[in-house]
DNA sequence: GACTATCAAATTGGCGCCATTTTTCGAGTG
DNA sequence: CACTCGAAAAATGGCGCCAATTTGATAGTC
């Protein structure tokens, strides 16, 4: 009894972080990666129950994998759990749409001033390409391609961000709404509007227009309601 | 083999979201709590290894709920893991408080119009009560005392807001990184800065000063280097 | 004397089985 | 005919055991 406090206070062998060894491992992971991937194909609707059994039997694994894959995903809010009922693919109404568009406007105007500031020409050349590359994917692509040309040109944009916490709580906001629910793919129209902006966006950048590039990239995620989001943001728009 | 895709797509037999019998269960989540407890007391040290032998001993559970509980924490980065090797408190260098704070400035920034939008008189009289529960922990509770009054004040700020996704996203933010290496904690000046800065920010909500409140918030949560981080972002403070 | 290889102890991670809970289906009754 | 009660089926969730990997130390060698 006495010997808790000892117990827990196993300090760490090597004073330093220990991760020289870290080999990335983890079947769960990959699992949940699956999953995922599944789940932004529309392959595991929104709100479909996800049975262990099922994904067990599809994925070929063990029933303690598919377990951690749900727990991770249902961290990372993509899947949600009721305990003794099981895990579904999380449900969005307009509003949580509306709540997450907000949160990554604000991040991603934030993240704006780095993305200036380091920008080289060999960067502006990089995202032009990438840009040009979801042009590409929009013509030839499905939309997986598409998606994943989008999600390697906002990526590379990113990269500049020093802040890799912004950049990861970016990120996650990303990838916490599964693709088949995100407005963007939903028209033709949309879609082609976010591949004009993204050329505007290299552009901006190239000239070093902050107030432009936070303006295009305010709209580019909360274009379904410009106006309303705009008028409420002004100020910080600058 | 042709069945993949019917095993796959089991709708909800509920259509609408089937959250009433939403029993909050799951004996990994109150491990994880305690565990987080632990680490926030100090008992568990930053880059200490949390073997599974010793906290499943500790909070009386087996492995499997130990296993959860890790991941868990491990997917809100308060605990890293190396595969094979463990899962240990998360380290943090001065680079990633920084960034960290960034962040949460950015945020908590973003979350004032709300806060002063819906204030009441009601509300301003219960944040009133709030920071003075702060101030009186201060001086006769301890420093588990003081973090509880000081997340009940912003817990009660924040659920002025709108935005529950914005709020959550805070809440992660703050979660994230451990009381003992927060640096409001590190001197008792600094803790009665904190206690100032709550009664000016409930004055500020009564007069419905958006700018002040601004500055107050980018000030208290990155009052370490606060000259550097207000030039930087002085644009968007109004 | 220092470096390397080998071996034992300890820890993590995976798998199968069974208890518990929930759901569904069917029988019985007012 | 509808409603309730109850039992069987299905799914989740927990537990113990064993293999695989890593760690730390000991002995051997240059």
């Amino acid at each position: 009894m006495n010997d808790k406090v000892t117990m827990l206070h196993e300090q760490s062998t090597e004073t330093a972080e220990p991760s020289p060894p870290s080999a990335k491992g983890g079947k769960a992971e990959e699992i949940a990666s699956r999953i995922e991937a599944d789940i932004n194909t529309g392959l595991l609707a929104t709100g479909s129950w996800l049975k262990q059994i099922n994904l067990e039997r599809r994925y070929g694994c063990s029933r303690i994998d598919v377990r951690q894959a749900l727990e991770s995903l249902t961290a990372r809010r993509l899947v949600h759990r009721i305990p003794n009922r099981g895990y579904y693919v999380s449900e969005f109404n307009e509003r949580r749409l509306r709540d997450v568009a907000e949160v990554r406007v604000i991040l991603e105007v934030a993240a704006v001033d780095d993305i200036i500031d380091r920008a080289t020409p060999a960067s502006v050349y990089e995202l032009g390409d990438l840009a040009e590359a979801f042009n590409i994917a929009l013509n030839k692509g499905d939309r997986i391609d598409q998606n994943n040309a989008n999600l390697a040109f906002h990526g590379a944009m990113l990269e500049l961000c020093t802040n890799r916490e912004l950049v990861r709580s970016i990120m996650d906001l990303r990838r916490s709404v599964p693709v088949p629910v995100q407005k963007i793919w939903t028209s033709e129209e949309r879609v082609r509007n976010a591949a004009d902006e993204h050329l505007l966006m290299v552009k901006a950048i190239e000239r070093h227009d902050r107030p432009f590039l936070r303006r295009l990239v305010a709209n580019h995620i909360a274009y379904y309601e410009p106006a309303e989001w705009l008028d409420r943001h002004e100020w910080k728009l600058g």
